[in-house]
DNA sequence: ATGTTATTTCAGAATTTTCCGAAATAAGGA
DNA sequence: TCCTTATTTCGGAAAATTCTGAAATAACAT
């Protein structure tokens, strides 16, 4: 498939984009021309457009299966897969989110869960210090926790608290309380 | 300074982590190190304990600092700068996940508004296909202004409307309307 | 079987990123 | 000024990642 300039464009785009958020180049190249082709396209022709090999679609469209952003599909009278991009936007950011969570946030939060007790069984180290690994520890866990409460919501709702966060932003507004809890200096 | 075999896992950790979100080790290990020191350190104490070159410690917290993640300070009698790190989690996700909607999001919807308005103008380019693009640059669009409003709520604010995001799911379980605008089928 | 087409694997080439160390710059004293 | 100490800059070394092309594998048809 020749690619109009605009299309190239946008798949440009998406795979400088892509390869900020943890998937290379090629990877995010390939979502984003399945999702503009709007229809499900055979790894070769892939390789072709974009002009890499077609042994790196393989491997990128592996990837991309793994984050479950693309499905495989077949053509009546082509033995060849064809690969077509998931088009909601809402499910494959959630996809990626769930993934990265999956992959870096919960195990550094058991590493950090074993660093804490060993912490804690040490008695070189400071009590401030111990302290401040746990403060590490117990914000990743709401993080994560709040993560996955949200995530449970079905799209519908989560739209509606989304327009609640405005809500809330406005229902409050008089600021005259000064609080000012803990002072940081920072240039 | 020498470090615990403890502290060393955690500065150890927490650099693999970083490398993943943006951060390179070295950045990553220092804003470890400083994290847990809990105090201001100077550069070439930092790079003895990381055993990195005393250059790639300059990099690496003028890196820092452009995230707002440490701060300088000075010692009396000792005219070294000493860094110290940002030692409240909201804060130091907030300025990171603030940098890097700056850096990658903002410009990519640029790029993307560019994109839909030259798809528009092309009449080469089918009409499902810049309406895909407009999903996308919508999503950004809706996702950006969404995280803009959540991001200006004090702090307080935002742990209460995460307490509600647990309730909102509880409040209406029934889900007997089935609504369905959009179909969209996917493995 | 044998041939044909589709896909994957993998060693190493190409590219990119990170890092070091030497040299340059800056900022004070003496 | 000249010397000492702190910091930054920057060319290229080292390491890590990505990509290619050839060979292996698989799957099907004849």
């Amino acid at each position: 498939m020749e690619l109009s300039p605009v299309m190239e464009a946008f798949v440009l785009h998406w795979g400088e984009m892509g390869s900020r958020w943890g998937l290379n180049r090629t990877v995010a190249q390939i979502y984003a021309l399945l999702y503009v082709a709007g229809k499900p396209l055979p790894a070769d022709e892939i390789a072709d457009t974009l002009k890499v090999a077609r042994s790196n679609v393989s491997t990128s469209i592996r990837e991309l299966q793994s984050w479950g952003l693309i499905g495989r599909t077949q053509a009546i009278g082509d033995r060849r897969d064809h690969f077509m991009a998931e088009t909601d936007l809402w499910t494959a950011a959630g996809r990626v989110a769930d993934a990265r969570k999956k992959r870096e946030i919960d195990p550094t939060l058991t590493a950090l869960a074993k660093c804490l007790s060993d912490a804690r069984a040490d008695d070189t180290i400071g009590k401030d210090a111990v302290a401040r690994i746990r403060a590490m520890h117990d914000f990743l866990e709401a993080a994560s926790g709040w993560y996955e409460q949200i995530r449970e919501l079905p799209q519908s709702k989560l739209e509606t608290l989304m327009r609640m966060g405005a809500k809330v932003a406005r229902l409050e507004a008089p600021a005259k309380k000064r609080k000012k809890k803990k002072g940081k200096g920072r240039s």
